[in-house]
DNA sequence: CTGAAAGCGCTAACAG
DNA sequence: CTGTTAGCGCTTTCAG
């Protein structure tokens, strides 16, 4: 079955092509016979309009980029929903690229984007990311982008994150209340605005509370999945050991916990643990883990609001809008004080 | 600034149209020289192709979609990561479609692919899903499809799953011998063939054990997060309460963790549990889940090998490939024999 | 080796 | 209310 034409339908109808053309996008101009016997035929013969053809003429493609570090995490995955909830009541297609958090992908990426394939941008950005360059780049191009969950500092872009600096001050402050002297926070990143944002506020905590011994309490784990276990193994196992840490990601957590396990440390006993996620499993780990938990569905609902503000009125180009939502701490036994 | 074409980049240069298009291209009709030249100036422009003009001409999208159910499902999150990995290699985007486990909505995201958008459809059906016309359509319309994890039974269409039948019955084995003498399973549809095939591999095991004494060992479980809630509560807790439990899905075995916790219920002891899942957590929660594993991000990967295979000879109709990738049972603690 | 010209399928002036 | 026509930006014969 051969793909069919406006041209080809209005030769069977008898009509001329933009009579279909506007019959089909319900146009005041055509009579209701005339459009009512169009669509008849239209979806007789199985006609769907090109795409492509109407997305060159009006140099809209319908369509928005997600360029997130990764999908295996639960944060990304709600965000994903949230993002395609507000997508798709626009009658918009979503492309997902991913950067596995690498700086030369996501530069790529964003690269592509410039092309008038997609009409908004929605970008967390990679945790090598230390050049904004080419985001600048696609700014001046004027497309809209909005940064969700990781944004880039001082850009003027729109951006949808949480609270970072306070939940880490207030996860800090957790775990000196319930007894810990010597926590620390395990980042993936030096260079990622969120993660530092949430350090600084578990550093303020502890200065503030005149608690911790170690010289440094802001340990940036990187590497592979391998790398990043046995760094995490040394610092468990090693002379100065921590007795609290809070995990930046899903992943830390886990590590800790595996390491836990293995080496017999005991959680919230020896070491108290919290982790900066949207992980269902929290409350049902050995011990239930105390998480630091962001509205990523949100998140992504409303990062998508605001591009579609900024795609809708591209004319008169939107105040561009920081928004924060509060994340929560929410308290389960991998924190209990001893 | 304004996005360039190609007329503009041609004029800038003194050259043609034509000659910019198929240096951009690498033909060897264009001296070395000119290709350069035109190279270079196209980059200093800041010139990037329209990718709609080109679907337009040559009927190429470059584009795939991408149908699931549901993103925050460790499988599903995996598997699209498989995907990614070969579409980008392909220079190929992705478009991500949710069906929320909604009938209705998969129709609609599948009537969408045969507008030219796409050149190809990964997908895996809803668990509402229970007629293939929409498919069968887009069949039709000689778009290439493959079916990844959840496939429709008896289309001729290319598909990559995993060992169901045998998976079923290994689990069910794996629970009997460890001393459950009326295990259940968990499914989330009736109409899914990939939980029909696990399910019915359970109960060959349970007939050829002669193992259970409740009638119906196979539960759906359907509805809302609460009522799916109750319903597993219902169980673990009427007269005839089973001792084994096989989850379809992860979403179904944190169910039974929560509700065994909220109810005291002591895994393995009283209830061993065991799921189809790759969820990263299943080492670590309390107790370790017993998982059967699916080769989450290698079925994505395979699916899509396929689906290129398709679309890359569409002229030559390749023959449809069904394929089995083996799942595997990890024991944990969740079914440790009593 | 380079260029002119005919569309891909659709939309939107503009005429009638 | 309906039709004609000129492109959107690009690729691709076909001539030169």
């Amino acid at each position: 079955m051969k793909k069919m034409n406006m041209k080809e339908l209005a030769k069977e109808l008898n009509v001329s092509i933009a009579t279909v053309s506007k019959a089909l996008r319900d146009s005041h101009e055509i009579s209701g016979l005339t459009k009512k016997k169009i669509l008849e035929m239209a979806s007789k013969l199985n006609y769907t309009t090109n795409p492509y053809a109407g997305s060159l003429r009006n140099k809209k493609s319908k369509t928005i980029a997600v360029i997130l570090p990764e999908v295996a995490d639960s944060f990304f995955s709600l965000a994903i929903n949230g993002i395609q909830s507000v997508a798709e009541k626009k009658g918009y297609h979503v492309l997902i690229y991913l950067s596995h958090e690498k700086y030369s992908n996501e530069k790529s990426i964003v690269g592509e984007c410039n092309s008038g394939r997609v009409d908004g941008v929605l970008i967390s950005i990679s945790s090598e990311t230390t050049n904004p360059d080419h985001i600048l780049k696609l700014q001046k191009e004027n497309i809209p982008i909005v940064f969700f969950d990781r944004n880039f500092e001082g850009l003027n872009i729109s951006s949808v994150v949480t609270n970072d600096f306070e939940s880490g001050y207030l996860s800090a402050l957790h775990l000196i209340k319930n007894g810990c002297q010597n926590p620390v926070f395990l980042s993936i990143s030096s260079s990622l605005g969120i993660c530092n944002k949430r350090a600084e506020g578990f550093r303020s905590a502890l200065i503030e509370k005149k608690t911790g011994r170690i010289k440094n309490p802001v340990i940036i784990c990187s590497g592979t999945y391998q790398e990043i276990n046995s760094q995490i193994k040394k610092l468990l196992t090693g002379k100065i050991r921590p007795d609290g840490i809070i995990a930046s990601v899903d992943r830390l957590a886990m590590s800790v916990y595996l390491i836990c396990r293995e080496t017999g440390i005991s959680i919230p006993n020896e070491l108290k643990v919290a982790v900066f996620s949207t992980m269902e499993t929290a409350p049902i780990l050995n011990p239930p883990l105390t998480t630091i938990t962001q509205p990523a569905f949100e998140i992504g609902r409303i990062a998508t609001e605001l591009l579609f503000k900024k795609i809708e009125k591209k004319a008169f180009s939107v105040v561009d809008e920081n928004i924060i939502l509060p994340s929560f701490l929410i308290e389960r036994t991998s924190t209990a004080a001893s």
